[in-house]
DNA sequence: CAAAAATAATGACAAATATCAATATATAGA
DNA sequence: TCTATATATTGATATTTGTCATTATTTTTG
């Protein structure tokens, strides 16, 4: 992990890429730019750990990181994929001060940290920063409906087909696709063992509806995916 | 279903109970109070529906609601417990003005109703309603990572420990406590069938952990409880 | 390059959980 | 009060899913 200032072409850029920048003036930009640290992570590296001290921001500008929550017996519940240019602002900055859940770089990412507290007063002094804020966490909360419907109300074809429609359609957008997510993050999003993901991708495969190889996915046959996704 | 407009004592009244707001002006709690509508709802009633059109902030000032997503089969998930003085603006008002989870009043309930443009309007106008909403918002989804890990990672007898610790700490904050949620409630607050529910309430019963009589519970045991709720 | 380590895949089996059917109990209406 | 209806309970059984052990494959490292 190594921290290079400056090296992108700062905020004022990433405005014209990322939504939650779109309704902050000029100053405001340069606040922010000023106070940003940029860091460079490995993939496979922990960028925040669930229960430490949550002081800041962060902006994904590059790479791809995986969020998740530590439960029991080291099993980890993946909660989204956050992928540039997008941000990340746990609910604890509001509440404890804590990261209530882990981040992980899935592949070498840059992020840049902002104290929290630029953050919190721009929401102060920007109804439109606010609003979108408030919007954006209000997504976050639907999706998570529909994943806690998925978790407990699909049996595991239905959400393995879950989440390989969620990485087509919302992370790579792309049909063939190459992940650098593991057997096990596949488990972990979709609340199996990898042994059980494992076998419903080898069921999905004999049955034509995928081909994968490795880290290769193709969704051979979309509308019966999206299918299984209904069945549960 | 019966409207009654002000029956109560009126916003400002609520405002010493209901924290959000505390940080309203009094112009402000007289804005909330003329456009307020006054609504009674039987046990049993259904409140508002997902799917439908979401376009009010609504208080809950007496009983108490349940809140759940209507999943396949007509299987649902509780994804909370509302009672008196809280108040629901669900995540559509942000996104597509729809309810994404329906309420239903489990005891016979009063609701006041604000057209949600109100709501909006005070978020941009007052920094310190807007920050109380979103440590609202905020605390609502780190409950809900709570209730996603118990869901998905532990077994039966901890999630209905889970549910029990629930009813006991935050709902009734009693120890000998009546409900009007059914065996059904609580099958779908801790996603099992209500079968598995009542006999896993029945284990409890028999290992000397809980009293039931009916919709009578007592924990007898809750160091018991909790460390069933730890083991998962 | 070869050895070591990590990840992936498979099979056999055990455990957890749902479903179905039957009965009991409570509740609401006539 | 009595009947009808909903809710709760129980048991038997089938299904789903996890665990464990083993082998294959890939990736990393010296």
């Amino acid at each position: 992990m190594s921290i290079r200032t400056g090296v992108n072409s700062g905020c004022k850029f990433c405005g014209e890429k990322a939504d939650i920048f779109e309704c902050l003036c000029q100053a405001e930009l340069e606040v922010i730019d000023e106070k940003r640290i940029e860091v460079n992570f490995k993939a496979g590296e922990l960028i925040f750990k669930q229960g430490t001290p949550n002081l800041h921001f962060l902006c994904i500008t590059s790479g791809m990181v995986k969020l998740y929550i530590e439960g029991f017996d080291g099993k980890n519940l993946i909660i989204g994929i956050v992928k540039p240019i997008e941000y990340i602002l746990g609910p604890g900055i509001y509440v404890d001060n804590k990261h209530h859940y882990s981040a992980m770089a899935i592949e070498d990412s840059t992020a840049c940290l902002v104290d929290a507290n630029v953050f919190k007063s721009l929401i102060r002094t920007n109804p439109d920063f606010a609003e979108d804020f408030i919007r954006k966490v209000s997504m976050l909360s639907i999706l998570n409906f529909d994943q806690a419907i998925s978790l407990t109300q699909k049996q595991m074809p239905g959400r393995i087909a879950d989440v390989l429609i969620y990485l087509r359609e919302k992370v790579y957008m792309a049909n063939p696709f190459h992940t650098t997510l593991s057997r096990q993050d596949l488990a972990d999003m979709s609340g199996m063992s990898k042994e059980s993901a494992i076998r419903i991708l080898k069921d999905f495969k004999d049955e034509g509806i995928i081909k994968v190889e490795g880290n290769n996915f193709e969704i051979l046959n979309e509308d019966q995916l999206h299918k299984i996704s209904q069945t549960g």
